[in-house]
DNA sequence: ATGAAAGCGCTAACAT
DNA sequence: ATGTTAGCGCTTTCAT
C-alpha cells in the first residue's frame, strides 16, 4: 500500500495533524519539525489520496474560479464542453467552480473578476482574457497570494501563471503552409487575410505561414490584408486585392472575417477557382467547408484547451503536481467537408 | 449537498448498510424493502460519491482486467499512453489494472484471457481482439457474469459489450476521398491498396471511398489490390497495377503495408507524381510524410481511443453511469508532414 | 434479513 | 506549537 500521513507521523514521532500542517504549508510548526517531516515525506515518495482528500474536502470545497468571456461568445462553446467535460468527471472530486463573465470591454474587467474570486474565496483560476498589463497585473497579485492561475485560450505572457493551455500558433501556420503547397502544385501566388497585425496570435500564425512558404519554395504571398475583424474592410480590401491579382491561386485566412473573404470571392466570380484555408470552425466557416468553397480549415482543438486547463488547475491544487510544461499545447488538426 | 446512503435509510426506515446492499445488488435483502429503498433513491436522484466510494474501495480496489496486443505491437503504443494518462487520473481512486496480452494467433486466447481475468476477480475488462466467434462468446459469458466489457480500438460486433471506443471506419474513407479530391482537381485515376477485404475494418474503408468518390465524380478507382499485409504481395501487386496503369495519379493506402507501397512507388520512378493517402501513423508512415512520399495521413485518435475506454469503464463501474451511446467514435484527423 | 460499527486517508475544529 | 478527535460517504464485518 501507498504512504499515507499516517506513516510519516510515525516516522517523524509527531501526531498526523502536524503532518498534515507541514504537508500543507499551514502556519504553527516548529521549523526543525517541519524540516524533519518535509525530509521524510519526500524520502518516502509521499503522494496524498486523492480520494480521501476530496471526501474531507466534501464539506468545504475548494473553489475555483473561472475567468472567461459569456455565453454570447460562440467561440468558447467548444471550450466551455471542454470545461464541462472536466467539471463532470471532477464533480463529488471535491471542487466547485465559480465563473466570471467578462467581455474584455473596460480595462479593469479581468482585475476586478480576479479579485472578486479571491474575495470569495478562490484556491484557483482559470483565466482566457485579452493579453495585457493589466491583467498580467493582477495574475500575478494573485500567485504572490499562492493562488495558482492557468491561462487558456489566448496567454497572458511574461505573466507568472503556472502554464497556459492551448495553441501552437506557429504550427497552424505552418500547416496551412503545408495544405496550400500540397493543393497548389507548382508556381503558385496566394494572398493572406488577417484580422490585426497588432496582435501577437495573429502576427504569429502569419509569420509561420510566410516562413514555412519560403522554405517549401515556389508560392509566392502576394500581399498581406489587415481586416480589423469587420466585414466592411476586409471585404472592402479583399475586392481590391481580387482585381489587383486576376492570377491569384489561394487565400490564407489566418484570423478575421471568413464571411467577408468568401462574399469577396464569390463577387469577384472566383468561387471554387481558389484554394482557401481557414482557421477554426465558426459557423459560417463550416458552412464554408459544406458548400466547398472553403477547402481546409486548421482547428486547435477548443474542447480539449476546457478539459486539460481545468484538469491540470485540479492536479495542481489537489496534488501539487506541475504541469509537465509551462505551454501545454493541444493538438493542431486539419478538418475538410468531410470531417463534419 | 447531495443526496447520501444516509438519508435514502433515513427515509426508507432501515439502516445504511441495507441500503448499501440494495444500491449494490447484493443478496439478502426482502424484496419489498429493496423495492422502497429502490423507489427512493431514484426520487432523490442519487448518485454515489466517487470520492467516497474510491476511499472504501482503498482496501480492496476495484480489478479492472485489460486485454490488448503486447507491447511489441507498436501500433498500440498511443492506445496504451492513453491507458496510462487515464490510470494517472484514476490513481488513488479504487482501481488497479491487471493487464492480458495476447498475440491474436491461436483460437482461444481471447477467451483463455477474459476467463482469467475473471478467476482473478476482475470487476471490467477492457478488450481489444480479432473479431470472431470465440471472443464474441466469451465476452458474453463475462457479461452474464454482471462483468460489464468495453471494446476499444477494434470491435466485437453482435456482443452484448457496454460500448465500443475507437474510429468510425466509415468516416475515414470518406475523408480520404475528399483529401484525393481536393490534391487531385478534375478527372484522375486512383488506387486502392487494402490488406484484406474479407475484414470488415478494411472492407469498410474501401467501401466509403468508393461511394464518396462516386457521389463527387471525375475520380475513378481503377483497381483496388490486397496486400494481406505482407511486403512481397503488396510490392509485386502493386508494381503490375502501376504497369498497367501509367496515367495513374494518386493511391489510397485504406489498409496494409505502406512501405511496400512507397518503394514500389519510387521503383516506378513515380515519386513526387502521385498523390498518396494513407491511414495511421506507424514509423514507416510518419517518415513517408516527412520525405514528401505521403501527402496525408488519416489518424483515429489512439490516444482518446485509450483514456476514454478506460474512463467509460471506471464510471460504469463506479457510478453506474452507462456511456451515451454503443458507438463512442473517436475523432478522425487529417495530418501533413507539417503536423508531425 | 437487518442493524451497528469500524475503517479507508485526510482535514479542521478543539484541546492542551 | 502540537496532539486528539470527529467527521466526509461508503463498504464490510460482525452481531443480532
Amino acid at each position: 500500500m501507498s504512504v499515507t500521513i499516517r506513516e510519516i507521523a510515525m516516522q517523524a514521532g509527531v501526531s498526523r495533524g502536524t503532518v498534515d500542517r507541514v504537508l500543507n504549508g499551514r502556519t504553527g510548526v516548529k521549523p526543525e519539525i517541519r524540516e524533519r517531516v518535509l525530509a521524510i515525506a519526500d524520502e518516502l515518495h509521499y503522494v496524498p489520496n486523492v480520494a480521501a482528500k476530496a471526501l474531507a474536502y466534501h464539506r468545504k470545497p475548494i473553489r475555483i474560479g473561472i475567468v472567461m468571456p459569456p455565453k454570447e461568445i460562440t467561440f468558447f462553446d467548444e471550450i466551455r464542453k471542454g470545461i464541462h467535460a472536466a467539471e463532470d468527471e471532477l464533480k463529488g472530486l471535491g471542487i466547485c467552480l465559480e465563473y466570471a463573465y467578462i467581455n474584455n470591454q473596460q480595462a479593469d474587467e479581468g482585475a476586478t473578476a480576479i479579485r472578486t474570486l479571491i474575495a470569495n474565496g478562490a484556491s484557483g483560476i482559470l483565466f482566457s482574457a485579452i493579453d495585457d498589463e493589466a491583467n498580467r497585473v493582477s495574475i500575478n497579485e494573485a500567485i504572490e497570494q499562492g493562488i495558482p492561475v492557468v491561462t487558456f485560450n489566448s496567454d497572458i505572457e511574461g505573466s507568472k501563471r503556472s502554464c497556459f493551455v492551448g495553441q501552437d500558433l506557429g504550427k497552424s501556420g505552418e500547416i496551412a503552409a503545408g495544405l496550400m503547397s500540397r493543393v497548389l502544385r507548382g508556381k503558385a501566388k496566394v494572398l493572406v487575410v488577417v484580422a490585426n497585425m497588432k496582435f501577437h496570435a495573429h502576427r504569429m500564425r502569419v509569420q509561420h505561414f510566410k516562413n514555412s512558404l519560403a522554405i517549401i519554395g515556389d508560392i509566392e504571398v502576394v500581399e498581406v490584408i489587415e481586416g480589423f475583424d469587420r466585414y466592411e474592410d476586409t471585404f472592402i480590401k479583399l475586392n481590391e486585392a481580387l482585381q489587383k491579382h486576376p492570377d491569384l491561386d489561394g487565400i490564407y485566412m489566418a484570423t478575421g472575417h471568413a464571411g467577408a473573404c468568401m462574399d469577396a470571392v464569390r463577387r469577384a466570380g472566383k468561387d471554387g477557382q481558389l484554394r482557401i484555408v481557414c482557421n477554426d470552425l465558426m459557423p459560417e466557416v463550416e458552412q464554408g467547408l459544406r458548400e466547398g468553397k472553403i477547402d481546409f480549415t486548421i482547428m486547435q482543438n477548443p474542447i480539449q484547451q476546457g478539459y486539460r486547463s481545468l484538469r491540470i488547475l485540479y492536479d495542481l491544487i489537489f496534488t501539487g503536481k506541475k504541469p509537465e510544461s509551462e505551454y501545454q499545447y493541444t493538438e493542431t488538426s486539419i478538418l475538410i467537408a468531410e470531417s463534419l
